[in-house]
DNA sequence: AACTTGTTTTTTATACTCAAAAAAATGATA
DNA sequence: TATCATTTTTTTGAGTATAAAAAACAAGTT
């Protein structure tokens, strides 16, 4: 059966914008709900259906009021709101890059259902979806095969990145003079050195600054697969880092310096030193990563020639 | 249930290997064949329990003889041997690429699984795969829209295609001199020579021919990201060449002489007259692919402004 | 005229189950 | 050790129930 996940987080979003108002004061009409919650009709209906019978909600419908406020224990667990779909992802990424994948080895598609508490049909959807990210192959009627997270796939991986970033950042400096990417661009700017001052205790935030920062880059080839590759370089990282602490702090600041040369260099419109700190901080971007990855024991007979 | 085509596949294949042999003649044992025919030995030996019972073969399992030559008639029909997903495939490129689909279309899983008498299930399925062509995009929770084959998408890929073959021009020049690949080339080039000897008759064989020069560039740079790209590239192309046929012998013949200038700037490893043979070749082909795409007409809203 | 809400109906997506095919593993025999 | 027989596992394709989305239309409100 369809999960109602979507029916929950709307709920709950929904609480959330009744928690800003008082009590006895009106609420938004069905339309203008459907359009701030991105749901439905029939869904937010069921929403407010839901609140009126908690009483969170009084009133006609034609004259809905505040009945009271949400409290804590109204709003449906987290655990309820996420979508299989994304439990999946978040469970099989750790699988597969926490678990010490080796290449070569078999995905057995009922194992992980049942470790994963999912049903086979959620595994092989997001299989399906995972094998363009290059780390697993489908052998036809067969199973699924791992290629793991090696050094050859970091190596792969930057090496398009160096392609699609190089001719983003040229195409972004290629931009009118009003575009409103250079806004954006003055306010990451501004994001950045205030990071830079309070590195000490934030250098966390770092991640997803720099998944802005690229994504922002990006966007100025206007072209759909450079966009789909940087999905998964930001996914790459985001579960990589996330799993990989040594000198966190040390090498976010180093990045950070990276990345305003690189700024200062497109705001200058400088080709020449636009390439270079492009390729300045994907080269360290690359060491870091490459670092990570344990070089992996030879293959049983490879050992024993 | 899971179709049976595997079997139908390898039975078919299995009567073309005894249709060599004479009658009362020997055959492979199960392992050899399970090799041999690439399936396994679950389905091979269902294969000659078939062929057992319709007498083609006789003789105990140990020692099993060819019975008689296999007829036509013992063939499954071809029907009946294609996968689903390679049904799926084709039916939905040709209501795709052929069916002269409008940006922002809705697809409509149901509906096509009706019409190409599928499950939706196997629908939902390719979807998913397709979408990484950058050609159908999936809303969340909603169902997949089209952007359509349209002159943007051409760029697009033209323009990712131009990072990537300049880089693998550059990467199959810098090969050993006893790379295999230099033996393929030459082979490539004497093809490319015959072919346009037979140009005014055999003009249609140049697509495959391109294909496999095309792969082996792209080879070079050993990248999975380079060679997926090259999969979209392929796919594309196949099915838009087998629909486009105007020009074709002109324009075939133009692009054997690209190709040939460009096979000898690599044999020479003159980087300058690589990128330039390259930049040319790709240049005509982008506008070939360019002249066959309508100019789609204005939506309505735009029309009256 | 441009909104609402109420109601109903239709369509579509999603997550599951299940049966059969195919693959893999294991056992038996010569 | 190579071959055949049997059993166990896994994949795969289709079916199915329900949530969600969408659309249509009447009737009331501003």
């Amino acid at each position: 059966m369809r999960s109602d996940t979507v029916f929950k987080q709307t709920f709950n979003r929904t609480m959330d914008y009744i928690g800003t108002l008082d009590t006895n004061s009106g609420i938004l009409s069905e339309n203008l709900l459907t359009r701030k919650l991105c749901a439905s009709r029939t869904t937010v209906r069921k929403v407010l259906g839901e609140l009126q019978s908690r009483k969170i909600l009084k009133g006609l419908a034609s004259d809905r009021k505040v009945g009271r406020a949400p409290k804590p224990t109204d709003y449906f667990p987290d655990s309820e709101t996420v979508a299989t779909s994304a439990q999946v992802e978040k469970k099989f990424l750790e699988w597969m890059l926490r678990g010490d994948r080796k290449p070569g080895e078999i995905v057995n598609g009922l194992e992980l259902a049942r470790q994963f508490g999912v049903s086979t049909s959620a595994i092989r959807e997001y299989l399906n979806g995972f094998s363009r990210f290059g780390l697993i192959e489908r052998r036809p009627n067969s199973s699924w095969i791992i290629r793991g997270f090696t050094r050859d796939f970091a190596l792969e991986l930057f090496d398009v990145r160096e392609l699609f970033d190089t001719r983003s950042a040229k195409a972004f400096a290629a931009q009118m003079e009003d575009a409103p990417a250079w806004k954006t661009l003055r306010k990451l700017e501004s994001e950045h050195r205030a990071l830079l001052r309070g590195i000490e205790s934030r250098y966390h935030d770092f991640s997803d600054l720099d998944e802005r920062f690229h994504r922002l880059l990006n966007n100025a080839s206007n072209n759909r697969f450079i966009a789909d590759f940087h999905d998964i370089i930001s996914l790459i990282f985001h579960y990589h880092y996330q799993w990989n602490k040594v000198d966190e702090k040390q090498r976010n600041k180093a990045a950070i310096m990276e990345h305003l040369e690189f700024i200062e260099a497109l705001f200058d419109r400088d080709q020449k030193r636009i390439e270079q700190a492009c390729k300045r901080h994907l080269n360290s971007a690359r060491k870091t990563l490459l670092a990570s990855i344990k070089v992996p024991a030879l293959p049983a007979e490879e050992q024993n020639p």
